[in-house]
DNA sequence: GTTTTTTAATTGACAATGTCAATTAAAAAT
DNA sequence: ATTTTTAATTGACATTGTCAATTAAAAAAC
């Protein structure tokens, strides 16, 4: 029954798309992802998604691209309940923390299925990047108020590799239950945020005791 | 040409198999690797690797272990090569890092491939422990010494997830070359060993005062 | 209101893939 | 020399992603 589409049923087709993809991901992993059986799902012949995406890839971008936003909205508007930058930096890995503890298939398929993807998905890498933004501009204002020291960009990173290091680990079951992640990452990242930050200024002492890696 | 195959000519079959899945994985990605194509690089029919394999996610599992392998036996030796706790715990830092930025297909193939069942593929999952080994030692060793306090178990984990979180930033693309990694993981991983270690003995003190995370 | 045009959706077709059953062939055992 | 064991190949089938051709329905033009 064609007619002519507006902009929000395709956004709501790609909307179902995604969740279907998804809910299939978290049954049978990425390879029980297949274009026939999502169109099976939204009762659509083999090859009407071929008007709504590009190809299959297309729709694993999408998903993502989704998600990540959701993380980045989660983190933005985490950023605006706190003001004092290091309470911001708590509710930020807190936060990112809970994300990926509640939908772990969702961060799995953030993640996971980062097989090919350059820059050729514009979108999605602009999700990603919006995602990481909060925590790169506490940790830039905390900077310029003094209270870290060092790049900016390099402080964010290891924060963020901190986190998702230890996700990773959970998700792939060598951790243990969640108070266990939740501790692990208090104390990582407090430990962290503690050697970049200029307050204890013991830091600075020790720093210069053991000069390589 | 069929004769009684010997364990050898068994093993190098599924070695070469493993070379070319590789090989494979690293020019076009995980989708690109093909039993027929595999097949075709070893110059055999299309079902003979069901000989030496299950199935195709069998190869996988095989050459995932064969890396985690090569790994651990790399951090082992290196464990051997310094005694005192902090130098080795240094060693084996540098050792994993350089394993990630020299052979960066082997690792991602060896992480990015968790599509499969943790305990299906007991082999694999030994290794992947044994790759683990040496730093839990250290640690624990540490612990023991009075140097590090805590649970060895945790703080191995919180090490790894600093080192992995790094690298997989690193093999996204999110970071900048060779010498800003390192230099990252210096500082990281100084820095957590700092916070659980007993030296400074300041670290227990400011744990005290923010008590959540 | 009828015809034409545009556009959404379906069907048909094809090559590539993973895997199994049946078959061939070569070495080992008898 | 014959039988048995075992390695390797071929044939076959269901599934998959994707494109070309086709159908059908709504919108536009007349």
């Amino acid at each position: 029954m064609p007619k002519i589409l507006t902009p929000d049923e395709v956004l709501r087709f790609r909307d179902r798309m995604c969740d279907h993809a998804l809910a299939t991901f978290a049954k049978h992993g990425v390879e029980g992802i297949t274009l026939r059986g999502l169109a099976a799902d939204l009762s659509c012949s083999r090859t009407t998604p071929y008007r709504y995406f590009k190809d299959k890839a297309d729709i694993l971008a999408a998903l993502r691209k989704r998600e990540f936003g959701r993380l980045a909205d989660a983190q933005e508007a985490t950023l605006k309940q706190e003001t004092e930058p290091r309470k911001q930096l708590v509710a930020l890995a807190s936060t990112y923390l809970q994300f990926a503890i509640k939908e772990p298939d969702t961060y799995r398929v953030m993640y996971q299925v980062v097989q090919q993807n350059p820059s050729q998905y514009t979108e999605l890498a602009t999700e990603i990047l919006r995602s990481g933004e909060p925590i790169r501009r506490v940790v830039q204002a905390s900077v310029s108020a003094g209270i870290m020291h060092g790049d900016p960009t390099n402080i964010g990173y290891m924060l963020w590799a901190g986190l998702h290091g230890l996700i990773a680990l959970h998700l792939a079951d060598l951790l243990g239950d969640e108070r266990e992640i939740e501790e692990l990452a208090t104390v990582m990242i407090r430990s962290l945020g503690r050697a970049v930050s200029t307050e204890p200024s013991k830091t600075a002492a020790a720093r210069r005791t053991s000069k390589k890696l």
